[in-house]
DNA sequence: TAATTGTGTCATGTT
DNA sequence: AAAACATGACACAAT
């Protein structure tokens, strides 16, 4: 694009320029670019607008950043509890009910590192969103759901069916986009105020499947640098000051705490093969707040009783997410959804449903399970297990990416109704505690052993992106992140609760999630602890022995010098009883006699004879 | 293959 | 009384 307005600036063009502008206008035209573009009068006006618009748009940013930093402060993550606590006075739900702009997850304390370098390239990403607004969507069947406000010109679908096979490298432009760096991402920028009827042209360019894919994975780029992307503000969320853990935008950005986002970047681009350009492309959709397809949902709420339509996670009535499973094979199977895609979804569902501690049993209300599986052993749940695990381990994997995109939703209509799709068989376990809820499950049909960790198949070492509650979470559609039910301190944790209103199985596995989050805190606490003792009990080890090597030596010491002595006494002793004489003049025999002292300090003569059976020769 | 290690979870006691 | 915390024990996957 920078090239072609090089080529633009030049007054005198040749014929050959000439050429090459057509050209390029003809690739433009795809990228919904018209004539006009190129008209330099009209250029500038354009020119003009956006500056315009990109002046307001700091200005938001800038106070948008303000909400931010004064949220920041008002919430300290405790390193030992893990919990958030207050570090100003105000309440969080006094700010949020005025906070009308959605926090972004650069709040969230799991990834502090980040957040000034994200700020900066949010803003960036800002810009990017309002002058070419990619991730909005326009959605053939539902053009008129839109939620961002700001400029709708050149709306794209990211998550377009596509099949034919693209030639990409082909196409310069296309090259351009597909280039990680960000001036390809000019482009749409400075195409996004075509006065022409670029939505029409934009859709026309969506009929190609190569730059739908490149635009995508420019996004998706983009967006996993920046996690919490501002794409994401049209969110509606509950006036809550907990918005950055949101679980959507955790989703994004599934390893962040290890991952700084311009390595994430690079790695991706080395990472992910062209060939797997589908699988990025599906990042967009989480931002994609306009998407929502009737099929969809009846894809994966076949269960007629169980389709929900008030449900917060539900992405038909909530234009905010879409259902993980079914974008995958939207865009790996060109568009057309087989039934063997339908029963794996939900099949997936039905073995997510069964993974649960928390006594939320659902084998025998729902029967999601294709034919050819059955849950009956622990086989069978190893299986199960395995294939989730397989989901949240392979991170080239479709399910992956979107188990994680589309992990949770929040969005202001929350409140599960009763009638949640897995209810009925929640119903029968969910007011037990926990601790008896669990080998209730195991029933003759499921025998889901939740006693002793028995289905447990996960792999820490792997970390998984997304843990095992995380999975339920999101299956009985908790409306808001594991992190939160777990870090937040009781009282706001009980507010959470009441704000929401969720059925019982939804508090109960809230609960759990709680519970064992804490617990979890707390046995690495513990263990940590432990582990401080031991080395702090080897330390002492150490200095101990130190002590009694030294005390040895010393002893060795003493114990020459006392021999020492010992001899020189004996010399003086020798001396002493060499000198004395018998009545005859003549020497006692130190054999017969020996010298002895009195306590008075008198020197006796004894006859050894009695004594030397005492052995005191001194 | 067995032993070790790291981690999550549960049960239970303590704060 | 309830919540949080502490800890031993267990299961399990990875090493």
């Amino acid at each position: 694009m920078s090239i072609m307005e090089v080529e633009l600036s030049n007054a005198h063009r040749s014929q050959q320029d000439m050429e090459l502008i057509d050209i390029l206008w003809r690739q433009d035209i795809d990228l919904g670019a018209g004539r006009e573009v190129f008209d330099l009068s009209l250029r500038q006006k354009e020119d003009d607008l956006r500056r315009k618009r990109e002046l307001e748009e700091d200005k938001r940013l800038q106070l948008q950043r303000e909400q931010e930093k004064a949220l920041l402060e008002q919430q300290q993550l405790d390193e030992e509890t893990g919990e958030f606590v207050h570090s100003l006075p105000p309440r969080q739900g006094e700010v949020s009910d005025t906070d009308a702009i959605p926090q972004r997850s650069d709040q969230n304390t799991l990834f502090p590192s980040v957040n000034e370098d994200a700020l900066s390239f949010d803003e960036c990403m800002q810009l990017l969103a309002d002058n070419f607004p990619l991730i909005e969507a326009i959605e053939p069947s539902h053009p008129s759901v839109e939620i961002l406000p700001s400029s709708s010109i050149g709306n794209i679908r990211p998550d377009m069916p596509t099949s034919q096979p693209s030639p990409v490298a082909q196409n310069p432009m296309l090259s351009a986009l597909l280039s990680p760096n960000k001036a390809s991402i000019t482009v749409p920028v400075s195409l996004a105020p075509a006065p022409v009827d670029v939505e029409h042209a934009w859709m026309d360019l969506l009929s190609l499947p190569e730059l739908q894919r490149c635009l995508n994975m420019q996004i998706s780029e983009n967006l996993d640098q920046d996690s919490y992307s501002t794409t994401t503000v049209p969110l509606q969320v509950e006036d809550t000051n907990y918005s950055f853990y949101l679980p959507e935008l955790q989703g994004l950005v599934p390893d962040m705490d290890t991952i700084s986002p311009v390595p994430l970047l690079n790695s991706y681009n080395g990472m992910v093969p062209p060939d797997n350009l589908n699988q990025m492309t599906l990042k967009a959709p989480e931002h994609n707040a306009t998407y929502a397809t009737d099929s969809l949902c009846e894809l994966l709420y076949t269960d007629p009783s169980n389709a929900e339509p008030s449900s917060p996670m539900l992405p038909c009535t909530t234009n905010d997410t879409i259902p993980l499973e079914v974008l995958p094979h939207r865009h790996l199977e060109t568009s057309e959804i087989h039934d063997s895609q339908i029963s794996l979804t939900e099949d997936k569902k039905a073995t997510e449903f069964t993974d649960s501690d928390s006594g939320v049993s659902l084998d025998t209300g729902l029967n999601f399970s294709s034919p050819g599986k059955s849950h009956q052993d622990d086989s069978s749940m190893e299986y199960c297990d395995s294939d989730l695990e397989e989901m949240d381990s392979n991170p080239g994997s479709n399910q992956s990416d979107y188990t994680e995109m589309f992990s949770l939703s929040l969005n202001g209509e929350e409140k599960s109704s009763p009638d949640n799709y897995c209810t009925p068989s929640l119903l029968t376990t969910d007011s037990l505690p926990y601790s008896k809820s669990e080998p209730i499950e195991g029933n003759s049909q499921n025998q889901h052993p939740f006693t002793k960790d028995k289905p447990r198949r996960r792999s820490p070492g792997r970390q998984s992106r997304l843990s095992r509650d995380e999975h339920r979470a999101k299956i009985l559609e908790i409306p808001f992140a594991v992190e939160l039910i777990i870090n937040l301190p009781v009282d706001d944790f009980n507010e959470l609760m009441s704000k929401h209103q969720l059925n019982e199985a939804q508090l109960v596995l809230v609960r759990d999630i709680r519970r064992r989050g804490k617990n979890k805190v707390a046995a690495q606490n513990c263990r940590k602890r432990k582990m401080e003792s031991i080395s702090g009990l080897e330390g002492e080890l150490d200095t101990l022995r130190e002590e009694k090597e030294r005390l040895l030596r010393e002893k060795a010491q003493r114990d020459s010098s006392l021999k020492e002595l010992k001899q020189q006494l004996g010399g003086l002793y020798m001396e002493v009883f060499s000198l004395l004489r018998d009545e005859d003049g003549k020497p006692y025999s130190p054999s017969d006699y020996s010298l002895q002292q009195t306590s008075d300090g008198s020197m006796f003569l004894v006859p050894r004879v009695k004594r030397t059976l005492k052995g005191d020769d001194n």
